[in-house]
DNA sequence: GAGTCGTTTTGATCCACATCAATACACACG
DNA sequence: CGTGTGTATTGATGTGGATCAAAACGACTC
């Protein structure tokens, strides 16, 4: 049984700050000193090099939970990388009908289905209050064109967002609602864990409707997977808490269809 | 009733060779010389960069229908642009399961899954005898640096590519089996018409179940909503070969959900 | 032209998930 | 502290597409 006085994990908007040291200058960011290095842009770039980038990455943006970053068909000018927070990309058409197409944790680039044709194709969303940093697209072309390291970071980071789309199409066209679930919360677990999280327990920023859009599900069927996975023991679930009991059990329910 | 005399539309195959003059110094392709421009890399550069370009593309390949262009675990080093012909890639797990993840036609980029990790992440195989342009991409990247139209137009390629997914994952999480066909079917007659051929009468390459597995149905699925579709005299279908009688009819089963 | 194999079509049945509906819970606000 | 609102859970029932099965068709070989 869950217990509710349970601890927390840390939260995201905790994250320690005190690698940026808050002064006048670096108030406009610094790549150089962002703790999200190795997942952003800026490995294996040289000191100079990442001075230039720094120059590059101008402004932050904060966002309250529910603000758009941006809508779909906005004009395209810039990439974000989510500095701290939670966002989620979602398409709709006209009939009405929605799909998110993904959440996005800090450290993650968001905007680059713009690129094609200057305009956003999909919605990006708060899901709690965030902040990003400002990339303008032209001006990272012109520095990719000098620093060879940041052009390939920029297209492995394109290529990365390619094999992500390639899992959830398998997902999608696959699998039954429980593995569904199960892929999500590894996918999560493994998210949080690279950002120095708990691979164990942690908080959900979007609703049992938000994961059914994501997963192609409807939200009772979430909620009933959900529910399952805590009877056979796998999970704790406290609304939006999540505690992972049994993550081997997660991955064999994906592994071994269980026919 | 389809007759079966109907003139079958020209075959890409067929494509006219004449752009492309067989001299011995031609052998080693000529993007400058490509009817495939506007759909590949070389839209808006000036004649000496693609003359550029040109000594890049070094070599071709040619496929029998059911080779394999690439392998997922093989190393990346290049990517490809389809000269003629026609591919599918696939992506499969351990358990057997596997899920046809997009098709190419003439004029497109494959590969580019294979930019994050140095190894491509999904099968291509061609669906047909089929000739590719080798791009080798440390070369690629090493020209975009100087070209910057070439790099814009690459980075638009892999934007384009997450757009695609962004519309498959739509389909695939919120349309219901005839509604994707239709989906496929108006697909493949924009790429069709895009390249020169009719967009009312066309040649499937790919067999019942890997439309299937493309569309996240079973063949049996794919092979009713055919019959169905040719019932309500939407298509004319014989085997592979497909007229579309009422392409307003297809597009409205799209958009106005009809509950 | 008979025989084989892969593909497609069509029918009968089944089941996973959607849908509909009611209740429970968490959180914000007066 | 009650009251409202969005979110989540749980149950009962329906259905679209999967599955199982068989036949038809086309392409290829001998």
């Amino acid at each position: 049984m869950w217990i509710k006085t349970t601890p927390r994990p840390r939260e995201i908007s905790q994250l320690p700050n005190s690698a940026i040291p808050v002064t006048l200058v670096s108030i406009k960011v610094a790549c150089s000193q962002c703790s999200l290095r190795e997942l952003c842009l800026s490995e294996g770039l040289s000191k100079e090099e990442l001075a230039k980038l720094d120059g590059l990455v101008g402004t932050r943006r904060k966002l309250r939970r529910g603000q758009h970053l941006y809508r779909a068909g906005d004009p395209f000018e810039a990439l974000y990388a989510v500095r701290t927070g939670f966002f989620k990309t979602d398409v709709l058409i006209e009939d009405g009908r929605d799909q998110v197409t993904g959440f996005q944790m800090t450290g993650e680039i968001l905007g680059m289905d713009g690129i094609s044709t200057e305009a956003h194709s999909c919605n990006a969303v708060a899901l709690e209050d965030s902040e990003v940093c400002l990339i303008p697209f032209a001006q990272l072309e012109h520095l990719s064109r000098e620093i060879k390291a940041l052009q390939h970071n920029f297209n492995k980071v394109m290529s990365r967002e390619l094999v992500r789309d390639q899992g959830l199409m398998m997902l999608l066209g696959t699998m039954r609602a429980e593995e569904r679930l199960a892929a999500f919360l590894l996918n999560m677990s493994q998210r949080f864990t690279l950002r120095g999280y708990s691979p164990a327990e942690f908080h959900l920023r979007m609703t049992r409707e938000e994961i059914g859009s994501y997963l192609g599900l409807k939200l009772e069927t979430v909620s009933r997977a959900f529910s399952r996975f805590q009877e056979e023991g796998y999970i704790a679930v406290q609304q939006k808490h999540i505690r992972i009991l049994d993550i081997e059990g997660l991955r064999q329910l994906l592994n071994h269809r269980n026919i």
